[in-house]
DNA sequence: GATGAATGAGTGTTCATTCAT
DNA sequence: TATGAATGAACACTCATTCAT
């Protein structure tokens, strides 16, 4: 019957909507359509059916920057790469990608949760990816001679709020920024 | 006595440090030194306490955006401006703005809470603020012809997005960052 | 200004409407435009409000049966005055009585409240007044030979019970009822 | 072991002791031996249990009302049919109707709790059965023509009054007061 | 796998009452 | 007389979790 993969569909849906506090697994077990020990025998209790959840969005978020191609014309295709494919999952996986960024925020205080950890993974990730970017196009005469390390800062920055006004307001209205962002970010990065 | 701003002040530091949920009357009114039913007599309850806190920090960084010059040498300097702003609000009010990062993205789906109205508000404001910016820029010859709706929202969402990793993230460590910020939009509007 | 007053006007009302444990010292000092602790300096707290009230009720329903006429032209003219009497203290001071019928069977459980003390005062005179009514009726012929004690229990529930319907269904549609219920009572009683 | 129904036992008995106000959920919880939640997990909480007791209370009276027979010899058997099993009620479910008795005058001016649409399905009841045998003994010339609404509105007073008298004073030491009752009605009704 | 019944540990909230002025 | 501020003592209710079956 799949009674577990809908329990966890439920909870995603569930704490997507109303967050990890506003739902309670009477409600999930409710929905779901079966009683709540269920969720005891599969999870150890609701934080792990969170946590779990979690673990999925971030693992399938890992999945589509590890899948970004490597070896590129430029450097800048790279940078213009990782703006399309985070505005993509944005896209592609919603309520997932909400919850993470509804409920995150709240927790990144416990530097043991899995949002803190897979976050700073996440993160780790963005910055070895765009520093290397930009210390190549710097070398090769691509990009003008920007500070590394902040500008780096800058653009995670930018990435993940494009992420959050997307997800959290109604972004979906504003089709072409993606487009426009990658070309905000070409003329200032890139020489000529 | 004061024991009303004690009681606003240390629901101020536990709301940001532990969110909403995490936080319970109880602890609020020990830690302030008062007990649980004070907090019934200046408030209607927890939720309002809250509310009363959020919308005291919007109204502190309201002010600080309608304090901005709206004389200035050029429109770029207005977008410096901006940025600089929103970044020392960041480092000012930590605390407050903390808060509101960390709380408001699970209450949005609730157009009528102080959260989201707010937020529109502020919205609304970077929006007319940033469009006659660029509108102007581009008339005079100041900025490229960039569209304009979509890089308003592309500079709205790295705005937000610097201020979120500076309040959750320790984005403290990058001190630069609000000058590289803006010399990289500097970069990509303006001609020449 | 007559603060006092008002406190208890306004308590009698409330306690009348909504009964004692579901009215506050609150909403009686708010609805009497004045501050709660005047209640305190008034009264020893809101059960002495309460009990004075009572007491004012009882007081005035006391004086109207102990004013009742003591010679009559016969005995049944008596028994007609007393249930003339209760109804008309029922139309005439209906919040009163309403209060004592709605507040006091709730506690009567207490033997020493006033409701239990001043009730069984009330009772105490009504079975005085009627059994002596009956005794000497039938001593007399007036009345046919009926057992008194059970009698008087059968009349003052009859009479309890009208006043009953009366303040708490709307029994005030039955204009002709009291008249019906003296000559019920008339035929039963008396010979020929 | 039959907790739910040892909870409702006992919850009976507290609430004709001490009122629905008087008694906490937790009282009644110690002393039916079970954890306070329980009674959130058999109702949706100390209202509804109230509601389910008097709701309760209400079936078996009615229950009681609907089993008079409906032939009888003559019009005056089924008033003294109704006088006897209105007393025999308040009799053999003492606790129940003391808890009606206490609880209801307080909720009647709430048009919509159980106590007055039961309350109300009772006197309407009643005044059907009494009207009904008022019109059949007057037109067979067994009853003396007594104007017919207030008498049964009389008569309802009186039977009222009677359970009243019994339930909240402990009117049980007056065991011959129902015979006498209907005696009393027999007088003034009967013709010769 | 799955559930009905039950619970331990809180949680926000209320309210009569008091105190300093 | 009168009040603004404050509190002690509860109270109904919730929720994640467990246990027997």
């Amino acid at each position: 019957m799949g009674k577990k993969k809908n329990l966890i569909e439920t909870a995603v849906r569930l704490f997507a909507e109303q967050g990890y506090d506003g739902t309670t697994t009477l409600q999930i077990s409710r929905e779901a359509g079966v009683t709540e020990p269920l969720i005891y025998y599969h999870f150890r209790g609701k934080e792990e059916l969170f946590t779990h959840i979690l673990n999925d969005a971030f693992d399938e978020y890992m999945t589509r920057l590890e899948s970004l191609p490597t070896k590129t014309a430029d450097e800048f295709t790279k940078i213009e790469n990782l703006i399309m494919a985070s505005q993509q999952a944005a896209a592609e996986m919603p309520r997932r990608i909400r919850l993470v960024m509804s409920s995150c925020p709240a927790r990144i205080k416990d530097a043991d949760h899995v949002c803190s950890s897979r976050m700073r993974g996440i993160f780790d990730w963005y910055k070895n990816y765009l520093a290397d970017c930009l210390e190549r196009g710097i070398a090769s005469g691509e990009f003008v001679a920007v500070p590394v390390r902040e500008t780096v800062y800058v653009l995670i920055s930018m990435i993940n709020g494009m992420i959050r006004q997307q997800s959290l307001m109604n972004g979906s209205r504003y089709k072409d920024a993606k487009d426009v962002a990658v070309a905000f970010c070409r003329r200032s990065l890139r020489i000529s």
